[in-house]
DNA sequence: GACCAGGCACATC
DNA sequence: GATGTGCATGGT
């Protein structure tokens, strides 16, 4: 039987017993999250953007004030001002530097891409993740949520819970650095999009509920998640 | 009142 | 290159 508190360590083989395990483990437990489901893609990139160290809570109700001005469009985004949109996007915090950083996604949208999303699918995921890195306001987790969730490119998403989890189980340090884990993940999985796209909504799910900043679970180093999930 | 949330850019050493 | 800080609302 798997057991992390006897395994704890940063060995190959415990990596590539543990990455798909946890997946199996979590799947089993919480069953499919069915993740982002906005009713466009732009919808969904706003989200992404809006989420930036975010309850998802407070970014539904931007989005729901953004839908209601007619602003979740392209069009709708560029042509409001940018000191209306961080009204409009309050609730989601940070309103001031992520009216910013909407608005120069909307930049870049049109003077690459036409403001049109289809073009922007067609370009190769490699190409575009660095086009994407090169707007001020996006890094590494909101470029690739865009282009696992977006454009359904085999990207694995790593965010804080991600790597909050795994180190506390012992597969890397807890200053991890973003391509060193997302590299974790790549290499000891081997179906792509849609398991990312899952995977990544479960250690979410996980991390909400089971694996707090500072453990509460002082019996168990790990906080919850080694005795109760895994 | 403290803690937490699906980051990122920028300043400073 | 590592570390610290500002950005801000709303739920528990």
């Amino acid at each position: 039987m798997f057991n992390i508190k006897h395994l704890k360590s940063f060995s190959k083989s415990y990596s590539q017993k543990t990455v798909p395990l946890v997946y199996e483990r979590l799947l089993q437990k919480f069953g499919p999250q069915h993740w982002w489901p906005g009713e466009t893609r732009f919808e969904v990139i706003v989200g992404a953007i809006l989420t930036q160290n975010t309850n998802w809570g407070n970014v539904q109700k931007a989005i729901v004030q953004l839908k209601k001005n007619r602003v979740l469009t392209p069009l709708g985004m560029k042509a409001v001002s940018e000191r209306r949109l961080s009204t409009l996007i309050k609730p989601s915090g940070y309103f001031n530097v992520k009216a910013k950083r909407l608005k120069n996604f909307i930049q870049f949208l049109f003077k690459d891409y036409d403001g049109d999303m289809n073009k922007m699918a067609k370009q190769p995921w490699t190409v575009l993740r660095l086009e994407l890195l090169n707007v001020n306001g996006i890094g590494p987790e909101t470029a690739d949520s865009i282009l696992l969730y977006v454009f359904d490119k085999p990207v694995f998403v790593v965010d804080a819970y991600t790597k909050r989890i795994f180190s506390r189980l012992g597969l890397v340090k807890k200053d991890v650095e973003y391509p060193v884990l997302q590299e974790l993940f790549t290499r000891n999985l081997t179906s792509a999009v849609a398991m990312f796209n899952e995977y990544h909504a479960l250690l979410v799910r996980l991390g909400k509920e089971h694996c707090r900043p500072r453990p509460r679970c002082f019996r168990c180093p790990l906080d919850q998640i080694c005795c109760k999930i895994l």
